[in-house]
Order: C-alpha cells, then sequence, then structure tokens
DNA sequence: TCGAAAAGTCGTCCATCGACGATAAACCGT
DNA sequence: ACGGTTTATCGTCGATGGACGACTTTTCGA
C-alpha cells in the first residue's frame, strides 16, 4: 500500500539546491541562532529533527557541532539569557542632569526591549521549570545588582533614606521589577495585553515605586508592620 | 548475559500484593490527583507509564478512565487551575470592621496558600508555554475581577478617588498582583528565596500598594505623565 | 456459592527520537 | 584541474512513548 514508486528509477532524487558549505564558525553560529528561537518556542523536548529542518541541515550535521542535545542546550542558555542584559544601562540611570523619572522609564524601556521579550521570557521560564539552576541563578544575580542600584539612585534623588536592611532594599526594588516582569509575561506569554498596555502599565509600575518609596523609606518600619500584626492574630487564614 | 533465570520456574511471577479491585469514581479521582502532582512536577511531556506507576497500577489502566493523554491533561487544568480560588475571600476584604492593610494581608495570605503554591504555578506555566488557552485565560478572567474589587475597596477604605478608567484601575491592581507573583515563582519555582523572606516580600508589596495608591489616585494623571513624556523625547531607548 | 460484570494487567504495535558509522559532495591551495 | 581536507548527508540502530486488543482477577448480588 505503500507508495515505493516502482518506476525504472535507479538514480536517486535529485537535491533541489546545491549544498551550500559554510565555515565552520559560520555553521555552527546559524545553528545556535536558530536554535535559541526553537526551543524557545517549542520548548527543550523539541527535537532535534525539527531543529535541522528549521536550520536547513541534516540532523546529523547537528552533532559535528555539538556533542549532544544537553550541550547545545547550554550553549542555547549562556547565549540567549545572559548576554541580552547591558550592564551600561544602568550608568545612564544615575545621570541627575535627567529626571529620575524619565531615567527609569528609559532603563525599563531598554530593559524590556532587549531581555523581556518573548524569547527570552520562555526560554527563561522552560529553563526554570526544568530546575536547571544556571539560567535563573544568573539572572536572578544580575537582578539583584540592578535593583540595588536601582533603589539607591531612586532614594537618593528624592531625598529618601535609604533602609539600613540591604535585604529591605531589594525588597522594594523587586516589588517593581515583579510587576513590570509579571507584565511582560501577559504580554509575551499569555499574549492578553497589548504593547501600548503594557507600556502603560509598566509606566504605572514606575509611578507606583516612586509614589511609594519616600513613605516606605520612613525612619521606623516597625510602625508599619505592629499594628497589622497585632491585628492580624484574631483573623483565621 | 542477561539475567534470565533458566531455573525451572514454569509459572509466572506472583504478585507481591494482590491486585485491588477501587470503584470506578475511586480509581478515577485517585489518578487524577496523582496526575496533578506529576504532570506539574515533570511537567506536560511527562510519561504515562511513569505516571502509572506514581499510581501503583498498569499503564493500560489510565486509558480505562481517561480516552487519552491529552483528555487527562485537560482535567488536570480543570481540577487544579480554577478549582483552587475561592471567591468567599473578596467578601471578607470588604469587611470594614478589620483594618484595610489587614484584610488585604488576610486577603493575600490565603490567596498564596490555595493557589500561588508549587503545583498551580508550574502547572499554569507549563500550559501557557504550551499555548494552552484554557487556563491562562480563566485564570487571568479571575484575577481581574479580584482586582477590580481589591484596588476598589482600598481606595474607598482610603478615601481616595477612584480612577474614570477601567483600565486604569487595573493596572493599579496588577502593579501590586505582579509583584506577588513573581515573589511566589522565586519562592516556589527558582526556589531562591525562603518562606519567611516571600511573606516579608508580600507585605512589602502591599504597603508599598497602599502608600502610593493616594498618589496615583489624585485627580489629573496628565500631571504625572506629561513631564514625563516631555523629557523622553529627547532620549536614546 | 457461583457466575457475570467490573476492574485490572500483559504484551505488543508503530511512530518517534537521539545518536552515530559510513559515505558523498563542496571547497581550496598549489 | 586535482587531490586532500572539510563540510554535509544517508541510512540505521536501540530506546522511548502513546495507545489498545485480548486476557485474567476481583467483587458482589441472587
Amino acid at each position: 500500500m505503500k507508495a515505493k514508486s516502482d518506476s525504472l528509477r535507479t538514480t536517486k532524487p535529485k537535491r533541489i539546491t546545491p549544498r551550500r558549505h559554510l565555515r565552520y564558525d559560520d555553521r555552527r553560529a546559524q545553528i545556535l541562532e536558530k536554535a535559541i528561537l526553537f526551543f524557545s518556542e517549542y520548548g527543550l523536548t523539541g527535537q532535534t529533527r525539527h531543529l535541522a529542518v528549521a536550520c536547513g541541515v541534516s540532523q546529523r550535521l547537528l552533532y559535528r557541532y555539538f556533542t549532544n542535545k544537553a550541550a547545545l542546550l547550554d550553549e542555547v542558555y549562556r547565549e540567549a539569557i545572559a548576554k541580552p542584559f547591558d550592564e551600561a544601562w544602568l550608568t545612564d540611570l544615575g545621570d541627575a542632569a535627567v529626571p529620575l523619572h524619565n531615567r527609569l522609564r528609559q532603563f525599563y524601556a531598554r530593559y524590556s526591549g532587549s531581555v523581556l521579550q518573548r524569547r527570552w521570557l520562555r526560554l527563561f521560564l522552560y529553563s526554570a521549570l526544568a530546575e536547571n539552576p544556571m539560567p535563573s541563578a544568573y539572572a536572578d544575580s544580575i537582578v539583584n545588582l540592578m535593583l540595588d542600584v536601582v533603589v539607591r539612585i531612586a532614594a537618593r534623588d528624592l531625598g529618601a533614606a535609604l533602609p539600613q536592611d540591604v535585604a529591605e532594599v531589594r525588597r522594594l526594588g523587586w516589588t517593581l521589577h515583579g510587576a513590570i516582569v509579571l507584565g511582560g509575561i501577559r504580554r509575551h506569554i499569555y499574549r492578553i495585553i497589548d504593547d501600548a498596555a503594557w507600556q502603560r502599565e509598566s509606566e504605572c509600575a514606575i509611578d507606583t515605586f516612586l509614589a511609594a518609596l519616600p513613605v516606605m523609606c520612613r525612619p521606623a518600619p516597625s510602625e508599619r508592620r505592629a499594628p497589622a500584626e497585632r491585628h492580624l492574630d484574631g483573623v483565621a487564614a
């Protein structure tokens, strides 16, 4: 039943396009670039055969450039997770000639434009779900450094006193960052908001952060917490 | 080489434990419960054979209760994504006898305790990455309803005027919610913060929200945005 | 207690998937 | 233009992985 074509053809089917030979580094770079796109869309369980089709090469060829699939995935992480962040963004953040609000907007516009994109978010989430420690550990260390700078500069420019506790400083930063990252996830993964809505939301998050920072930086945090805990005692969770 | 045990045993190896027959509904419920745990850990590509081992039944039996793997996964979504949220939480949120801050804390303590757990987060992210529309659409509609209530009540109790625009109300809510959800992800997926740190972070997010809300609700949003846009014109992204 | 219905398993089919040895085609210096 | 080197493909192997027909064991009511 399988159409095996018993015609007298003895020659193999000719290639439509002749083989193109690329130099080692070029081919490797091309495969890696395609692999980033491919695995970000189809997940880490995407098939090497499908990736090969996307690259326009035979599946066997992948194994000339990467010892196995895991090695290829490691390269994908290294290339696609860590690289997009640019520390130079933090330099401009401290430039007192521009109003703080605008600097923050610009910083997060850059961060969102390079990091919080569909590719990055999907790869990052896939690898995090797979319990791969490298991407989340690395990205988190970047973000912690980044948030230290963001909060420190914002507090300085607002004339607010930073909390003594470094952990409290980071908490404030993560509050801002969480709002923006979840916006990115809703934008690029769930696709339930469009680009304009995302920008408005990011700005809203920045405004919220700037509005709250002076209040949150007041000397006595016990004033904020004590009455809350007092009341919560009588409340069933 | 393979130890095939050429002893004279002609009988099949006896079962260690005798078969237990469960009634249809019980077995089905048991499989579903294990499936939720299983797929949340190993992802949607987890194997039915492994799930069967986890259930202590043969792989074939799964197909008595679910027509195929996709149908089983749909049941898992229905059971594990939508159910944990309890609308009654919103009722207590409006109880003016308790200070607003405490009600919000309690509300998010409940939400985190039932929804933002490892199981839920992992299943939700897996299905979102797989572009399965059901879980993200459903969960998002819940969250939008919920945030409407949260922001409305908070504004009322603070004596702040709600923005005319419903979208702006939701943006304010998502700013709070994003911070808390990303905290949950860092807690349960990346596992880079512990439970105590997560609670402090959630409280910080609530405090930030409450501190910013009166400022954000001031009548003229143009006062906040106009100068920012004026400056951003001359800034390269 | 016995027999039929319900619950459960065994073994297998077939498509898929990572991996790789053998071989062919393109490239390049001389 | 030719021969060695590099690039690339063909074809296949063994392990998985979802699905299911045929069969066995347990259960329970008459």
